[in-house]
RNA sequence: GGUCCCGUGGCCGAGUGGUCAGGCAGAGGUCUGCAAAACCUUAUACAGCGGUUCGAAUCCGCUCGGGACCUCCA
């Protein structure tokens, strides 16, 4: 039996995990900023992690899986900054905060829907933790590590390094940071430029503020995450998980502040997804090569040569190691798309197989085989599917694994195949389809819905054209097919005379 | 400029020092009234140059190329 083993950013090795109080296990992820609509980018780290939490549950931990929604800010509604310069009545016009972060959560949740990710436990938002904040920011002062500037918080971060481990995650150098030449807004009130925000004095404009001991203003860009996390998974923790443009300064930030506070390192397995790209260059504002997932779900997009389903991202998203970059194509995603679908059938073939066979027989005792053997091959590319999600979730394996068996069970479904199965390989290989396919790695079916009035239908007009087929009329019998095929329906005459049938 | 990562066949992508990745697209074949699907067979590969080794795509060095982070960012 092999263990999991997780790639942690930290050591930047590959360690057994062991989570800290067994069978618990706390998992925080950072979540979305609901400034604005959800796009493909978001679909990696909650896919990525979707999996890691469902291969954790399968493992049979008890997972306290917390993402936060960042609604905490200076947000305006995309598209609308040039707007809102030109009236000065927008104001009016201009989305309330909660009305605009409602908006982009539901669109958000909306997404995660459609992606087939399960629901964090618990989802907590940076504005409904203003206070766990404030007091967080308290405690680090009172231990001497932030200092007050103007009504705004700055976490001290040459003093940490003086006595703490800092970049260490990241692979920063205090020296090197402090060198750096760029100049940024806003960096005049701290006294080094590594420093960060705590709390920000809000200006008068700024629509979002709460009270504070420091005054009105909302709470720094890294506090929130250490202040959430800590509420619900205590500290230290066992996993925590984001895009790898986190690792800096994020989660090295996140680290300073609660070591201070907690008097110990917050996490201890820190997991990074890698990004996704488009045309080999990363997705970002900046390049404008954003496509929000209403436009990948809809094609509605330049760069888009067609709508691809949900299921089809995902798919292609786990074709790949989540440590490696993911580059973007139409041409890649239609190959997925083709290749889930195989997948997908010989999985429904297996069902059918596996039905099929007596209660008693599924219950053979458990056969050796040799492994040049058919069977124990079989056997041994589903066993190299737990060794695969073990060694640092690779999911692209157990896809690999799962396509090697694909012609196995087609040809055994439609009696190609020279020798039996054994009830026992055939109940392995659906219990294995089912649960790496379906429950870990979280994929559906595309098939569009087939109503039982759909169906009916077709069972009809397969059976006016069989009946042309007996007489002959072949002209008759093509035209049904053709016409289906025409509306998305494909007709397959099986070798056993039967007829099937897949939507497009 | 600093830090780090990557470079696998037409495309996408796993991978370990010595034996097949896999998918999509090709080619040939079987089956079929014809299709489709399925099955079988099959070409093309590890950026370049050195080094370590009995042996390297896999380890080391250099070169070239690409990318990420250093700023909100998934």
């Amino acid at each position: 039996m092999s263990v999991l083993t997780i790639y942690n950013s930290l050591t930047r090795q590959k360690e057994v995990f062991e989570p800290l109080h067994p069978p618990y296990v706390g998992l925080y992820v950072c979540g979305p900023t609901v400034s604005g609509e959800s796009h493909l980018g978001h679909a990696r780290p909650y896919i990525t992690f979707d999996v890691v939490y469902r291969y954790l549950r399968h493992l049979g931990y008890q997972v306290r899986y917390v993402r936060n929604i960042t609604d905490a800010g200076h947000f305006e509604e995309e598209g609308r900054e040039a707007e809102d310069k030109i009236a000065r009545g927008a104001i009016l016009e201009k989305l309330e905060p909660m009305e605009l972060v409602q908006k982009y959560t539901r669109l958000f949740h909306w997404g995660m829907q459609q992606f087939n990710c399960l629901d964090p436990n618990i989802e907590p938002t940076a504005t409904g933790h203003i206070i766990e904040q404030i007091s967080m920011i308290e405690d680090i002062l009172a231990k001497g590590y932030a200092y007050v500037v103007n009504g705004s918080v700055y976490f001290d971060v040459v003093k940490y390094a003086a006595h703490y481990p800092y970049g260490q995650l990241s692979g920063r150098v205090l020296d090197e940071l402090l060198a750096t030449t760029r100049e940024l807004e806003g960096q005049e009130e701290k006294r080094n430029k590594a420093d960060f925000a705590l709390w920000k004095k809000a200006p008068p404009q700024h629509i979002m503020r709460w009270k504070s001991p420091w005054g009105e203003g909302f709470p720094g860009w890294h506090i929130e995450c250490s202040a959430m996390s800590t509420k619900y998974l205590g500290h230290p923790f066992d996993i925590h998980g984001g895009g790898m443009d986190l690792l800096f300064p994020h989660h090295e930030c996140e680290i300073a502040q609660s070591t201070i506070a907690f008097g110990e390192p917050p996490v201890r397995y820190w997991m990074h997804n890698n990004m996704i790209t488009i045309n080999g260059r990363k997705m970002g504002k900046s390049y404008h090569n954003v496509i929000k997932l209403t436009e990948l779900f809809s094609g509605q997009h330049p760069l888009l040569e067609q709508p691809y389903h949900p299921m089809v991202v995902r798919f292609y998203i786990l074709q790949t190691h989540y440590r490696s970059t993911l580059d973007f194509s139409n041409e890649a995603l239609q190959a997925a798309e083709r290749g889930l679908q195989r997948l997908w059938e010989a999985f429904d073939l297996l069902q059918k197989m596996a039905t099929a066979i007596p209660d008693g027989q599924a219950l053979a005792p458990e056969e050796k085989f040799s492994s040049n053997s058919l069977e124990g091959r079989i056997q041994q590319l589903c066993a190299d599917c737990r060794e695969a999600m073990d060694d640092d979730f690779n999911t692209a394996r157990v896809l690999a694994n799962l396509f090697e068996l694909v012609p196995i069970v087609n040809a055994a479904g439609h009696h190609q195949l020279a020798e039996q199965l054994s009830p026992a390989t055939i109940k392995l290989l659906q219990q294995s389809f089912s649960l790496y396919l379906s429950e870990i790695l979280g994929l559906q079916p595309i098939q569009k819905q087939d109503s039982q009035l759909v169906e009916a239908l077709l069972e009809l007009l397969i059976e006016i054209r069989r009946e042309a087929r007996l007489r002959k009329d072949y002209a008759t019998s093509d035209r049904i097919r053709q016409q289906l095929q025409r509306i998305g329906i494909q007709l397959k005459d099986e070798k056993d005379g039967s007829v099937t049938y897949t939507f497009q």
